[in-house]
DNA sequence: GACTTTGTTATCAAAAATGATAACCTTTAA
DNA sequence: TTAAAGGTTATCATTTTTGATAACAAAGTC
């Protein structure tokens, strides 16, 4: 009985291609970003127009910062105004791969 | 007997500055992250060219990277490809201040 | 229904980061 | 002294991010 094939299997395929996995660990840390810097904004019961007002820039950049449609890589720059809107610094850490 | 200001004494008031304690403390994680940069770089035995390659770019953009005269903030994608580069991922930590 | 709040998307100009080349300095080895 | 290696700085074109405005959608309230 041969099932569909799911999701993870064709993920799972994929990553075998070591440019689809180059490609995929490249995305890996703006997604994990995007998370944490949503939990934190949250957390503290904030929203965007808030965070924006803050950093001295417009809600609508703080959508696209935090989940904008076209993916893009904040600087430093950014990541760290949004921190310390918050009360929060940034430390950007090294971890070995695998 | 009154003693000559001292750096530390210096630093200390214009900390006191909220504005320049915003900009200071903006200044950290630049510095922190070249630091880290330059020991993952000679910790492996590395020379700029060689990261470059590996990057597929040309050494005076790593100098510029690591320590080049005019502080710029790079991109999560620039600081992503260098730890990939060197074996490593990276993780942006978010640490409450004072 | 109309209105407000919260968040998203589109667009364009302005600012900043990146890529690439070249020139330069220091140190070290031949 | 010459040459090579490693790193820095300057410059300019290209790419990307950011700022700002406006319009839109969904959810909740009056």
């Amino acid at each position: 009985m041969s099932k569909r094939p799911t999701f993870e299997t064709f993920k799972k395929k994929a990553l075998q291609n070591l440019e689809v996995q180059k490609e995929y660990n490249a995305l890996i840390p703006i997604y994990e970003l995007r998370k944490k810097l949503i939990r934190l904004r949250t957390s503290q019961g904030l929203t965007q127009a808030q965070v924006a007002e803050k950093m001295g820039t417009r809600k609508s950049n703080i959508s696209r910062l935090e989940c904008g449609e076209k993916v893009s890589y904040p600087t430093l720059a950014t990541i760290s105004k949004y921190a310390s809107a918050l009360g929060y610094k940034v430390n950007v850490e090294f971890e070995p791969i695998s």
